[in-house]
DNA sequence: AACCCGGGGTC
DNA sequence: GACCCAGGGTT
């Protein structure tokens, strides 16, 4: 990646200075590849364009240019595919229909619209986002990447983004798509996660922008990628760019990207208690950093072996919350598959025991299991709540409020 | 620079 | 089961 970009801007300029030109990244016939690409660049723009405008989707967020909109739509497609969005993105703007609606919402009610999207961090962003937003900015979005940068949660892509789809600013975006589209149009070589690479691939993105229509041609790298350019069996045949791709030149376009092996996720194991007080259940806060921040689960017993009996669980909870219980049993096991990690969570049931003070649980809530799923929980922890439920059919009646934790109209929790 | 952070569609 | 998705934050 030593070439220059054939156009420079704010982002770019001056890099000459400080950069000792890292060839070694991709290698000279990816240095050939990124000039000749970067001198087609109106071809490519014209070219993917036409493309765009024939073929994309059609998508809520592309109804709008509200900046409002474009925001909440980038942040929840962050490692989110848009199939999985549409329904998120619909309940969120008719619950927040507004940059100041989403500032002044508690932030348990965003998380409770956001579960089961994951990377719940991303909530917790955009609400702080929003507020910063109504206090500083008088409820107007900046309009420039630097100044959007600054937001909780908005990092160079979606700074880029909102700039040139809302702002129709001259902004780069690079996202997977727009690096594997790169990758096989260079014929890179080199794995795309490597920070030399990625940080070529912003440079040639910068480099092919347009000042005209940046939004929409963002967009068009970004759907190529997602509707042609695919990962596996990408159909080189109906590509608009299918003429300045080296890959499919070389016939490389299976390999290219190359593959980054990954580590196998750790196994976790860990004992949950599910406590039973007439017909609700305790439900706690999970600590507010780290994985699922800040959701609620049932209280779970840390330090105990995995193969601890119901008995050993009951003392070793009351121990750590100062709540006596009867004896316990064991009701089921849940596995969960998280990005990086597998958990396998053993769940126990027990009363709360007779006569025993609750005050030593300070941060608990006493919750029906149809209040529990209303509370901002993880898709994990909905299935423990279904494995606590179906262990125990006569607490309560049985519903179906599987889903109920995204309904717009949930109902307001008085526990 | 390495690591952490969810969930689900797709093959 | 592996892959990967309109990435960002922390250390």
């Amino acid at each position: 990646m030593s070439a220059r970009p054939a156009v420079t801007n704010h982002a770019t300029r001056d890099r000459t200075a400080f950069d000792p030109a890292p060839r070694r990244a991709t290698g000279d016939e990816s240095d050939t590849n990124e000039r000749s690409l970067i001198s087609a660049a109106r071809q490519i723009h014209s070219a993917l364009l036409r493309w765009y405008d024939k073929s994309r989707r059609a998508l809520p967020w592309r109804e709008t240019s509200d900046p409002y909109r474009v925001w909440l739509s980038e942040v929840m497609l962050q490692q989110t595919r848009v199939e999985t969005v549409i329904d998120y993105y619909a309940r969120f703007t008719r619950t927040f229909p507004t940059v100041q609606a989403l500032a002044i919402a508690p932030l348990d009610d965003v998380l409770r619209l956001w579960s089961g999207l994951g990377y719940y961090s991303r909530a917790k962003n955009l609400h702080a986002a929003a507020r910063a937003i109504v206090n500083q900015y008088d409820g107007e979005f900046p309009t420039d990447a630097a100044a959007l940068r600054a937001l909780p949660g908005v990092g160079r892509y979606t700074a880029g983004a909102i700039a040139s789809i809302a702002f129709g600013r001259r902004a780069a975006v690079v996202d997977g798509n727009v690096k594997r589209v790169l990758a096989r149009l260079l014929n890179l070589q080199t794995p795309i996660d490597d920070r030399a690479v990625v940080e070529g691939l912003w440079l040639v993105a910068e480099a092919l922008t347009p000042a005209r229509r940046p939004g929409d041609f963002n967009q068009a790298i970004m759907e190529l990628g997602a509707t042609v350019c695919l990962p596996r069996q990408p159909a080189c045949a109906m590509c608009p760019l299918r003429a300045h791709c080296a890959a499919l030149r070389k016939d490389s376009v299976a390999s290219v990207p190359a593959r980054v092996s990954k580590r196998p996720p750790r196994l976790i194991e860990a004992a949950a208690l599910a406590v039973w007080r007439d017909d609700r259940l305790l439900a706690m806060p999970r600590p507010p950093r780290g994985l699922l921040g800040g959701l609620w689960r049932l209280p779970q017993i840390d330090g105990i072996s995995p193969g601890a009996t119901p008995r050993e669980i009951a003392e070793a909870f009351g121990d750590a919350h100062g709540l006596r219980v009867e004896a316990a049993r064991f009701v089921g096991e849940v596995k969960h598959q998280f990005t990086h990690r597998t958990l396998c969570l053993r769940i126990h049931a027990a009363a709360a025991a007779a006569g025993a003070r609750w005050g030593g649980v300070k941060s608990g809530r006493w919750v029906t299991p149809a209040e529990f799923e209303l509370l901002p929980i993880s898709t994990l922890d909905r299935r423990v709540i279904e494995v606590v439920r179906a262990a125990e059919p006569e607490r309560g009646p049985r519903q179906s409020t599987r889903r109920a934790g995204r309904s717009a109209a949930s109902p307001v929790l008085h526990v």
